[in-house]
DNA sequence: TAAAAATAGTTACATTTGAAACTATTTTAA
DNA sequence: TTAAAATAGTTTCAAATGTAACTATTTTTA
């Protein structure tokens, strides 16, 4: 095939990216919720994954290790995730949810859901599907390259 | 269908945003090009439009009026194009690409579609083309949310 | 087992980015 | 025709981010 070498998928992810974001956080926002598009991230990969480490939620999320370190220091003073020195190995901290972090888990999920509902509504769910494929795959090509 | 609550389509958007700039941009370094990749947008961008004002390309490349400024100050400086004030309307800026920015782009292009060829080559184009069009449909109902 | 290497996480600093206020100019409408 | 509103672009300042160097701790290896 022709490549793109207009730079349409590099375009697209970095908008959809930020404007994603942006009306997440305006949606959280306006229900009382001040919380960042990162935080988000982070809260819910913790309440999919339990107790881990920061190491793992650099794994998992994406992120850089300062990244991580700054949202979880932010989540920390908000009281949703506690941490936690692991004294096997005192270079590790555990991380996970409070209660209250939960909590809130569970309410800014419905409004992520709705949001992502809007976003989405007038795509076929194959072509979505595809999609998230695609972009997996392009994902881990970056990984390597 | 039950709609994405965890934070798969901006975690890959964003990832993929940051990492194909920061791929592009090794790429293009390797090479001897000093560009970012909000510059390499804009560069393809002109260089599809031809000669086009500041606000035109807030609407193109959709970032708004300072982060486009930014970029053309700097193109500007490199000497990859030019900005000249509209005599009809002084409210205006011309910004188009030199000859010597236009020489520029053609280089990056080989650059950047070898990156692509890299980045998409196991995916299906078929799969590719769906992925585009959902991500294309997904801005947009971005953009009135 | 002691020194070197590796690992998890933090700190510090420079750069980038975002939002709001601002200037200059043109258009609208009283 | 002139005051108010709108538009294009710029400036400014605070906040977010990336990079590199750092600390603390554990693992490896000579």
């Amino acid at each position: 095939m022709r490549y793109q070498f207009d730079p349409t998928l590099g375009k697209l992810s970095s908008n959809i990216s930020r404007g994603l974001g942006r009306v997440l956080v305006d949606r959280f926002s306006e229900k009382g919720f001040h919380i960042s598009s990162d935080e988000w991230t982070v809260i819910a990969t913790l309440y999919n994954l339990g107790s881990t480490n920061q190491s793992n939620l650099v794994e998992m999320v994406g992120r850089d290790k300062v990244a991580i370190k700054r949202i979880i220091d932010s989540l920390e003073e908000k009281g949703f995730v506690s941490r936690v020195v692991i004294q096997k190995d005192r270079r590790y901290r555990n991380v996970m949810l409070t209660l209250y972090g939960e909590d809130i888990y569970r309410r800014l999920e419905v409004i992520a859901g709705q949001t992502m509902g809007t976003v989405l509504s007038d795509i076929d769910d194959y072509k979505i599907q595809t999609c998230l494929e695609v972009l997996e795959r392009v994902n881990k090509n970056l990984q390597v390259a």
